[in-house]
DNA sequence: CACGTGACCGATT
DNA sequence: AAATCGGCCACGT
């Protein structure tokens, strides 16, 4: 069995911890579970979530405050946001001043 | 054990 | 302001 103080598992905690409405960035996520420089990682634990799992992984962008994601995978982030309530432009670009959560 | 990989990030052009 | 460059680190192989 994982043990439960593992990474994935603290990001999933995390995750799961962010309200509808906002969002936050991967460094954001890595620095709340204890490795400032795993941002990486944490793409990686949401990249490999099981099919139907109901972690609300779309709440998670870059520093940029845009979608990472590319082509297909960016609309289905992007309508999962907008139907959360929050502003999406096509391209993927989220205004952060107004929707990043503060922790 | 030694790589290669990547839903990233900060500093530096 | 935007692109580039190293560094990072958990996971596969």
């Amino acid at each position: 069995m994982e043990a439960v103080d593992s990474f994935p598992h603290r990001v999933w905690q995390i995750v799961a911890a962010i309200p509808a409405g906002y969002v936050t960035t991967y460094g954001e996520v890595a620095r709340l579970a204890g490795s400032p420089r795993a941002a990486r990682q944490v793409g990686g634990v949401l990249r490999r979530l099981p099919e139907g799992s109901t972690l609300p992984w779309f709440r998670v962008v870059n520093r940029h405050g845009a979608i990472s994601l590319t082509g297909p995978d960016l609309q289905r982030q992007r309508q999962a946001l907008l139907a959360d309530g929050v502003q999406v432009s096509g391209n993927g670009q989220i205004d952060m001043q107004k929707y990043r959560w503060r922790y």
